[in-house]
DNA sequence: ACCTGAACACCGTTCAAGT
DNA sequence: ACCTGAACACCGTTCAAGT
């Protein structure tokens, strides 16, 4: 399992082969299979492996401090390990370090005061948050060359001139500048903290 | 392309090759290659067809109806075709319809009254919700057979109470009831919107 | 321009055989 | 219990050859 974190640590995920895993190992690939029942199998190992990392322990005043405290580990570890969304994507079934750490986030919203309902629905507004990642919609943290700017405004700004308006922000010489992706999901998730206090208030 | 369409919503989009994509066309596998670059093309064009087949004109009063409008209706065809979140994830570069859409969606929120800043924060914590589809941490909407249910229970309820109360609670004989995906993303949505007038207003 | 067929370098997984 | 090696049924993609 170790062998495989670091295979796609250096590698990516995709490259996760039975046979290129066995190597690392100095062993054949078919050897894998009497610790492994197949392919699904190690990956959700390793997905399970991953969300263990994250501590969920919490020393937070409130659940809002809990939570904030809690989602940040989780992304500290998906930071570090970039293939991790795709794996945890790809889970089957989840691990037991799963259940640990939804029990953790269940456990800080239920003694914070939300009720069952309540708690379902905040689970299913975090969505993947939870864990550190989000599916954005496509990636605009690239920055355009000056040139590409150029031609992208005249080539597309009749027909869209709004999501060139927002690309042309989104750049280093742009009115935003370059997108902070760690920034844009500390300013979702304080979003969605506030929008939960309201709920539990409500 | 519309075939490939037809396989994946037969298949999946898991099952889709080029050899199968082949003969479902009566036609040799390398043939293929003379319409695309390579399978990356293939189901960039995929994902791109079915973002095209989301309408994008409104009829709101406000950006709160219209952009409500607008994602119920990416939210059907996502329903209509359970294999576009993958295919959406997997797109290598937005196509000519994820264009068109986005740009639908930013002219929603900037016709609205909202800045750029605030549409591009907008547009984050919306992530994939604003295509339709949310990444759930884990399927909470399968029914629990009540031994599984009572097993459950005796098995974890000592180690993780939180996460066991919950998965009673979403049962048919639970206190929720089984869990409508529907209603949660329609709840989600609406909670979103919501924060985002307030945030608009802030 | 479009299609074909053989070939290459990979996959996951089976099975029977070894220690 | 753990590992091996050959084999099977697949992949995506190349290349040279056809029409």
């Amino acid at each position: 399992m170790a062998a495989a974190i670091e295979l796609a640590d250096r590698d990516g995920i995709e490259s996760i082969s039975m046979r290129k895993l066995a190597q690392e190992l100095g062993v054949e690939a078919m050897s894998l299979y009497t610790h492994v029942r197949n392919k699904a199998d190690l990956l959700d190992g390793l997905a399970d492996a991953v969300i263990g990392q994250i501590p969920t322990s919490t020393d937070g005043a409130d659940w809002k401090a809990s939570l904030r405290q809690i989602v940040f580990a989780a992304r500290g570890v998906v930071l570090r390990h970039p293939w991790a969304p795709r794996a945890v994507q790809a889970q089957t079934a989840p691990g037991p370090a799963a259940l640990h750490y939804i029990n953790a986030v269940i456990g800080i919203l239920r003694e914070g005061g939300f009720s069952i309902a309540q708690t379902h629905h905040a689970l299913h507004i975090l969505g993947s948050r939870v864990l550190g990642f989000t599916q954005d919609l496509f990636d605009d943290s690239g920055d355009l060359e000056p040139e590409a700017a150029a031609s992208l405004a005249s080539a597309l700004g009749q027909s869209h001139p709004y999501a060139v308006e927002m690309a042309l922000a989104v750049t280093h010489a742009g009115t935003l500048g370059p997108c902070d992706d760690d920034a844009e999901f500390e300013f979702a998730l304080e979003f969605i903290l506030d929008g939960l206090a309201r709920l539990q208030q409500s």
